[in-house]
Order: C-alpha cells, then sequence, then structure tokens
RNA sequence: GGGGGAGUUCCCGAGUGGCCAAAGGGGGCAGACUGUAAAUCUGUUGCGUCUCGCUUCGAUGGUUCGAAUCCGUCCUCCCCCA
C-alpha cells in the first residue's frame, strides 16, 4: 500500500493507496474533525486547496451525530460529499484533550460526554467498530496520548497498556474484516507509539509495535508541551525503529517549520488544527512567516495575504479587506483566512514533495530557515 | 407655563462622603493557539520622572480634614401634565 519513490538527505517521498485513492507524501491531512473543516469549508472546498486527505474523529463523530447514523447514511464520504482518502483518530487524543471529564480502565475509558455529560465508553474494539462504521480508509489505533511531563513509571505502565490496546485493535478490526463489517473494505490499523520524551519507552514501546507488522505506524504524544528540541530529539530516537517500507505519521504536528524539521528526520504524514484554528483567529501563514491581520498595521494594506501564493482568497482579496472582515466578525473573514491557511500548507507538502524528488531536501529546508530569519 | 428624571473615563453603564483613576460590558491595541470542549482564551486600555505624583465623573461656586457622591446657580437632554 505504501510505495517509497525517493530518499533526499533523510526525506522521504512516497505514495500511499488507499480505498478511495492515493496520496503522495510527505503528506499533509486536512483537519476535519466533526465531518468539517472548521471555518466553514466544504468537502469541495478540500478540493480548492489542495488537500489529498481528511482527517475525522472517532470520539466526537460517536458522540454527535452517532456512528450509526453515519453509517445509515452510507458512511462518512457520502455524508460529507468527500470521495478522497479519509482517516480517522481513534479517540486516544481526547483522553489527553478531556482529561478532566474520563477514567481510564484496563477495559478502556468511560467519558462523560463534553455536550451532555452523559457516559461514552470506549474501548479498542469500540473504537474500531466506530471507525469501520465511519467507513474510514485508514484507521487508527486506540492509545493513550500521555500528558507531558508525566512520571517514568506512569508512562511505562500506560505504554504497556497501549500495547496490549493495540492488540486488541486489531483482533477486533480482523473479525470486523472478516464478517464483512467494513464500509470501507480495505481500510488499514495503523499503530501508534507512545513514550513521552523517555527515550527507553520510546524505543522499548516502538520495537514491541512493530513486531506487529501493521500498514502504518505513527508517533503520537508529542506536541502536547514539551520544547520543539525535545520534540525533535524524540523523533530521531525513535525513527530508526521504525519500518522503513511503511509510512510515518507524526500526530498532531505542527508549525510549518515543524514538518519541514520533521520530513528531514523521516515523517511521511501530518495532521494539525493549527492551519484551521489560527486562521479562524486572525494568523496568517505566509513564506515569510506568520502574520496576524488583526494588527493595525494592515489597516490600509492592499497586498494579499502572501505574493506569491495562489489561493482563491490570495486571487483577489486584500489584508486591509480581510482585517476588516475580522474586525467585524464576519463569517467570510474565516473562511477566507482557512482557505489560505489549509493552502498554504497543502502547497508546503508539495514544495517538499518536489524538493525530494529533484533531491534538493537539504537545500530547500535552508532556504526556508532564512526566509524565516529575514522576516526576524 | 407646571411637575418629574438624567448628564461618569472612546461608547454603554455601575458607583450616592474616604478602601475610586472609578465595577461590568462594548470598542481599541497586543499576545496565545500543534491527533479541535477553541468564530476561543489571556493581557492591556487618563497622563507622567509609574511602589509615587498629576488631571478626570456637564459647568461653576460652596460645605468638608476629604466630593463622582452633599448644597447653590447655570447649561444640555428626556418624560408627564397644560
Amino acid at each position: 500500500m505504501f510505495k517509497l519513490l525517493n530518499i533526499s538527505s533523510q526525506a522521504r517521498r512516497g505514495v500511499f493507496t488507499t480505498p478511495h485513492g492515493t496520496f503522495q507524501t510527505p503528506a499533509f491531512m486536512n483537519v476535519a474533525t466533526q465531518g468539517a473543516i472548521k471555518g466553514a469549508l466544504s468537502a469541495e472546498d478540500l478540493k480548492t486547496v489542495g488537500c489529498q486527505i481528511a482527517l475525522s474523529n472517532t470520539y466526537h463523530l460517536h458522540v454527535r451525530p452517532g456512528d450509526d447514523l453515519v453509517r445509515t447514511l452510507g458512511g462518512l464520504h457520502k455524508m460529507i460529499v468527500w470521495d478522497g482518502p479519509i482517516l480517522t483518530d481513534s479517540g486516544g487524543f481526547q483522553i489527553f484533550s478531556l482529561s478532566g471529564l474520563r477514567k481510564i480502565t484496563e477495559d478502556g475509558v468511560t467519558f462523560q460526554s463534553h455536550v451532555d455529560g452523559r457516559k461514552i465508553f470506549i474501548s479498542p474494539e469500540i473504537s474500531m467498530q466506530i471507525q469501520a462504521n465511519l467507513g474510514a480508509d485508514i484507521i487508527m489505533a486506540f492509545d493513550e496520548c500521555v500528558e507531558i511531563p508525566s512520571p517514568h513509571d506512569y508512562v511505562a505502565k500506560s505504554c504497556d497498556r497501549t500495547t496490549r490496546w493495540l492488540l486488541r485493535c486489531k483482533a477486533e478490526l480482523d473479525r470486523l474484516a472478516a464478517a464483512g463489517e467494513m464500509v470501507t473494505p480495505g481500510a488499514v490499523l495503523f499503530g501508534i507509539n507512545q513514550g513521552a520524551t523517555y527515550p527507553d519507552l520510546r524505543v522499548a514501546h516502538m520495537k514491541q509495535i512493530a513486531d506487529l507488522d501493521l500498514p502504518g505506524y505513527a508517533i503520537g504524544g508529542l506536541a502536547v508541551g514539551e520544547t520543539h528540541a525535545e520534540m525533535y530529539a524524540t523523533i530521531e530516537t525513535v525513527e530508526p525503529h521504525m519500518p522503513k517500507d511503511r509510512p510515518r505519521y507524526l500526530m498532531g504536528v505542527g508549525t510549518p517549520q515543524n514538518l519541514i524539521e520533521s520530513v528531514a528526520r523521516g515523517i511521511d504524514m501530518f495532521d494539525c488544527v493549527m492551519p484551521a484554528r489560527n486562521g479562524r483567529h486572525g494568523h496568517l501563514f505566509t513564506w515569510s512567516g506568520i502574520i496576524n491581520i488583526n494588527n493595525e498595521k494592515y489597516k490600509a494594506d492592499q497586498n494579499p495575504i502572501d505574493k506569491d501564493c495562489t489561493c482563491p482568497t490570495c486571487q483577489r482579496y486584500s489584508r486591509a479587506y480581510l482585517r476588516h472582515l475580522f474586525k467585524c466578525g464576519e463569517m467570510l473573514a474565516m473562511r477566507l483566512a482557512v482557505l489560505h491557511n489549509l493552502h498554504f500548507y497543502n502547497s508546503l507538502m508539495a514544495e517538499m514533495q518536489k524538493a525530494i524528488d529533484e533531491d534538493r531536501f537539504e537545500a530547500f529546508r535552508r532556504a526556508y530557515a532564512e526566509k524565516l530569519a529575514q522576516k526576524l
């Protein structure tokens, strides 16, 4: 399913095939947690913005509208009118983000719904069932995203449990596939590495899950409070133990610099809320760094967000108009901003792909760093 | 013409003798945001030589150790009656 095409320095160039088509790596997955990109973007907009693969969330779609209903409606692809690949996150991140609303046991996790307070129980098996109902192409294992810092002892125990949960995920998914229960037959399971910033735990855990010979592997539990240096060091520690012929997915990361630095360390896939969320808040990414369009200095600026950008927003709209829309709280402000930011992220990935194809990734990486330095 | 009410810092609006440069909103300015409980959250918003001083609560005069708060006069606005 994954084909490695080229390596430039340590950066990898590949293509991954799913039941809903292929995507080129390194890839950025556009986050549609509840079946929509926040900021009023439709699945059609995803095409405009250069999205290759979308990401949705198990917990959130289970809570609302319910994965049974999504299945009844023909699956997530049909419901949101997106015929490309979809990866669903397992709910493991919500163990971290909703830490005040859940209890973990060996069997699974009981959440208190953030919507209406009712009990929501998710086990490895239930997470697989939900993701099978949603019709994901790539199904993520149910893991515990551990907060940083956490005691070594706790993280060690958590990693062991995450491994046991992974075995249960695999067994349940095999059962569902054999029973013909998959809304998307041929969907594959990715395992997730944990271990906080402890090198011994990261390596031990990675070795354990690599033995399962899964179609893809993720590094989870990063970008949750540690420094960039610690994050990069952790990637460097784990990467040598990840199967070379399988895609590596760094979950939840990150800034444009994070993406480049991580590709440089052998990562193939990313997802991050940042381009959408920051876009909604008026922070826009450009090839020379981030700008806050709310700032007074853009009041009369008739330039586009980025003069080199080919997105629909930059084709027509000025910074001054965007600032005005943000100041007025118009929905259009968010929409235009998110369109731009996602287009920027997807373009960044395309640029990296090209650089690796042409075996000049290291030069690309340096040039980007210099551009950022110029701005500062 | 008679009776009643109101004027507060950019705006709305609390405050009715000291703890008031004055609550709370809004607006302004800036910051944060990394597998989305986020169209959210945080800071700041009279001036200065800034652990202290100055100016400010329609205007002006007074009472008081001390006034946005009490009293007189004036100005402006609103409501009711004629």
